[in-house]
DNA sequence: CGCGGAATTGAAAATACTCAAAATTAGTGG
DNA sequence: CCACTAATTTTGAGTATTTTCAATTCCGCG
């Protein structure tokens, strides 16, 4: 948890007073939702365990995920500006948060340059993530956003110690299509598909990627499988 | 320039001291590139006159134009994370901007409580711009996409004070296509369609917005004009 | 005046969507 | 633990939106 949240670098010291002003955890189970647009702003959490996906609400009332969150990420940071929650965080499996109240954290930046230093980073990293997404979404046929999806939750996983290859999908279908921008139908022609080629094994939401290579090479662009005969 | 660039509700002094830390200027003719995508990460830029594009390039080499900025905007927060930029940023016509030097801002922050706090609302500010074009692309028409375009750029030339109804387009149409997911030639035709039904009225790059209330409608959802039979 | 990039327009093609139905899975209560 | 119902997922067929390819047209500029 320490090494992918907030601290990372810190000394000790630093680490004992953030944690020290790191308030409750908060438990939430499937489907409850941790804030809600509009929502005044108190905090930032971090999680603990579990999985979270956020979405905007458009005026028409669609949503559009804008991002799947597992342990040890900062949910949140939208919020900063406006002093509201600009989107809904929903937990997609039992899990846990622990709420940094956010004055206080302001307080400890002037106190420990590191942290905050650390902060911007996490903050420009969520931009940088949002600008990837834009890309998958601008100029990504259906095939490859699909790969870069597997490719990139596979990639967290790894960092967290799990399999790269073996994981469960926490969100349904119909939510991976949304955050791709393609619909479920979508999503299950293309499981199909991978699936009958040979490139992952899927039961259920259990998922192994069988060729991660090639998965690289179409979530790069490098390589594409045709759209099946 | 004060009014929209970082500060804003600080004292005179804090600005004073903002002032001095504020870089050379540099000016930029038309397609110079402001940085380029894994330069090393020194400056922030705040744009004094003139409009920039941003663009990620992936592995097989085509671009996403990720955002367009204009006077008071702040660029390269992306590159904070890596210490490298993350994306490419170029002028679209002759423009000028101020080099922040991060390293001096950050011994800012520590003198200037005020001024953190509004670097924070700007970085969440620019999260919560680019989940606004995660919902564009992600599940809007055409049509829509472009309403929102029109309707954006409409809104920020207003709290510029110009003109909100008649503008001048910076960026070519390919840019547009580029930036709302879209072919340049889709873009020329939402263009000759919302001029027929009487939209806008278009000569050029000068856009004039003849119902900014249904294009508002439009980019809201609202309303639609059928596909034109 | 003519060249060249940018923009427009048209026709054909492709990708992904919609609608509908069937199959599978998960949840609930007996 | 099983059975039943509800929800999710899969699959198919037809359709729609947007793209692709191609041919002009429009302008700025030397």
């Amino acid at each position: 948890m320490h090494q992918l949240c907030l601290p990372m670098g810190l000394e000790d010291a630093d680490i004992e007073r953030l944690d020290q002003i790191i308030g409750k955890r908060r438990r939430l189970e499937r489907d409850e939702p941790l804030y809600k647009m509009g929502e005044p702003f108190r905090n930032l959490y971090a999680v603990r365990f579990g999985h979270f996906k956020t979405y905007q609400i458009n005026a028409a009332g669609e949503a559009q995920i804008t991002g799947f969150q597992m342990a040890g990420e900062l949910l949140g940071m939208d919020a900063i500006s406006a002093d509201r929650h600009h989107c809904d965080a929903v937990a997609l499996e039992d899990s846990e948060v622990c709420e940094i109240p956010f004055a206080h954290l302001q307080d400890l930046f002037g106190q420990v340059p590191a942290l905050l230093r650390h902060f911007h980073r996490i903050m420009s990293q969520e931009i940088t993530r949002e600008q990837n997404v834009m890309l998958l979404l601008g100029n990504m046929r259906a095939e490859q956003r699909f790969a870069v999806f597997l490719v990139n939750l596979s990639a967290r996983y790894a960092a967290r110690g799990y399999s790269s290859t073996r994981f469960q999908l926490r969100m349904s279908r119909e939510d991976i299509g949304n955050y791709l921008g393609l619909t479920i139908e979508s999503i299950s022609r293309l499981l199909s598909r991978f699936k009958k080629l040979g490139l992952v094994q899927v039961d259920k939401r259990e998922v192994v990627l069988l060729e991660p290579a090639r998965l690289k090479a179409m979530a790069a662009g490098t390589e594409q499988c045709s759209p099946m005969a």
